[in-house]
DNA sequence: CTGAAAGCGCTAACAG
DNA sequence: CTGTTAGCGCTTTCAG
């Protein structure tokens, strides 16, 4: 029982046609004669024929498939990603195969492998923490496969990329901070060895010299997980002159540091103010709801994977594009401080925390 | 330049032999003379040959490939199961291709023909909400590609299918309840029209029943989001006899519900206890701590690929399995409540809710 | 209007 | 030890 599926010969045979007739048959040929597609396409029906699309792929060496490699898709950043991706490749008649590098270099390259040789059409690529040497993606770029760089891009390839405005995000978080008063801000960052740490690092610095800040090197904390933000807030909070603004490089990092602030009797924002970084389902549940900048994961899915379709329709070889997409800082109660009373002049109603 | 990919054929022109040899070479075959393999195998590597597993899926007419239909990626309970499904599938040589259903009947059926019309070579399904006519799947199953429900089966059809305890788990939730005292204790449910929410709430009666303690139908509120829970729980505070315990049927649904106890200034666990269902990541960020069960995704994506590969193997038809995956409860700070005292006998040093 | 034949890339009998 | 041939399912010239 098992593979017997319906083939074009099998209607063939049955009504006594060749093979090639049931094919312009199915496909509305011209040629056909309308009985013989009546026919063809009723019993096509019946017997629950369904094309062999790895024959069409063999037969015409594009696949309709693109291949999607994510580091993890737990995130809820990735997920809005390959929602925007899915969304458009279904539309557009392409099937999306998602394979997890879950940061690791090894299975990116398996992963790499195991798309190339089933042929996918297109690649579109995020690439892993673990990740320094892009030889296998320069392999893949050399057989003429547009690959589509998207959030964690590469920059020794020339290709078409998709890149958040990380710098300028973590400005405006920052920025903001200073203007509802914080005065000593810390930044809770990633790892520099990634662009999206160095440069969210960036933004921080630039937003602290802008605002007349002074700072250290020091305040640049390597911290970037929930757990690491707890124990770090929790420290740091001791200390002598603890800070009263935190800007997390991402949301859960954020979250860590508020629960602790919240643990030690301060208050956020009026003692603390706080943002985060992704704008992921949780930061409206939090209390107080979390102010973070949205990096609109849906819209670079969509981008990336436009971009890739763009290429694969060309007639011809055109320069990379690289697409940075702006990001948007949500402003929630973790950074919405009373004001000090000599500046309330605006908005009576307000007590305090309320608004969302 | 693009699709220029090296082929078989090119490495047995370059050679001068024929492509047959060069196919055993690659695989080394008994057959083939040791230089003969060297020389394909180097220059198989200097072209970087990569074998084509299109023309191998047609050959072989198995793809190596399984397809995956997901309701939605951004869950966390799926993306376990995601996990769980692709490192088994990656340890045998199996490849995974996900399509998310976005909860839509139509784009189930679609995703379903996608896949089968990609040869893969199993399915592993949860089925949408929206889904009440099985017939797509019965046709999948009867041209002899096994399908492995997970979660949200489908009785209709005798297949594998991994399903959680969804019952014994409310259970075990709303008897927790109990057990620290709450006496009102109220169920948020999800549509009564899907197996998921029927079983919660029958593991709610069950347990209320066990413990005496009364209770009626509307003590089981139509209630399953974030937004939903927070309005409705704001609503039930302002009546005359609020209730003590709320056993929500997902975590989100919780933690809404703990925001308008928290808004409304009460505490908790000790005027009102919340337990969730999920154990998502968010159940330890949130303040308290959520106590919630744990549906074990991971394991679940594990066995439900593990019981399509044993189909796939299987060189004769067995009967369809049913693997009923055992939930825990995980008890946080949510319904830690300070014992009365004089129960109060052991734990010294627990101050209250401090501990997770 | 329809059929025969070749070929996509690979493998596996079957011959040498 | 190696080559020839046929065929997986489908399309597409080229011939009728």
């Amino acid at each position: 029982m098992r593979g017997s599926r319906v083939t074009i010969k099998d209607i063939a045979r049955e009504l006594s046609i060749s093979p090639s007739t049931v094919s312009r048959a199915l496909k509305d040929h011209p040629d056909i004669s309308a009985q013989t597609k009546i026919a063809v396409n009723e019993l096509a029906r019946k017997l629950q024929y369904e094309p062999n699309a790895i024959a069409l792929s063999l037969k015409n060496s594009f696949s309709k498939t693109l291949g999607l490699i994510i580091p993890e898709i737990v995130h809820y950043f990735f997920s809005s990603v390959i929602s925007g991706i899915e969304d458009v490749a279904y539309d557009a008649g392409f099937n999306v195969i998602i394979c997890q590098s879950n940061e690791s270099y090894e299975r990116e390259v398996k992963n790499l492998h195991t798309l190339v040789s089933g042929r996918v059409d297109g690649l579109l690529v995020s690439v892993s923490k673990e990740t320094t040497n892009f030889d296998h993606f320069k392999h893949v770029v050399d057989t003429g496969i547009p690959i589509v760089f998207y959030d964690r891009v590469c920059n020794e390839i020339l290709t078409d990329r998709v890149i958040v405005d990380d710098a300028d995000g973590a400005f405006k978080a920052v920025d903001h901070l200073a203007s509802v008063g914080c005065k000593k801000i810390v930044h809770y960052a990633a790892s520099q060895h990634l662009m999206i740490g160095r440069n969210r690092a960036m933004g921080y610095r630039e937003a602290m010299r802008k605002n007349n800040l002074p700072f250290t090197e020091e305040m640049i904390i390597r911290c970037d997980s929930f757990d690491c933000a707890k124990k770090m807030t929790e420290n740091l909070l001791k200390e002598k002159n603890p800070p009263d603004g935190i800007f997390a490089v991402n949301d859960l990092t954020a979250i860590g540091a508020m629960l602790a602030i919240k643990e030690a009797g301060l208050d956020i924002p009026n003692d603390i103010a706080v943002v985060g970084f992704s704008n992921g389902n949780y930061a409206t549940m939090t209390q107080p709801s979390l102010t973070t900048v949205e990096q609109h994961g849906y819209d670079i899915g969509k981008i990336a994977i436009n971009l890739l379709l763009d290429r694969l329709r060309a007639d011809h070889e055109y320069e990379a594009i690289t697409r940075m997409i702006r990001t948007d800082l949500v402003v929630r109660e973790s950074t919405k401080r009373q004001l000090k009373i000599d500046q309330a002049t605006s908005s009576p109603g307000l007590s305090g925390m309320k608004q969302v």
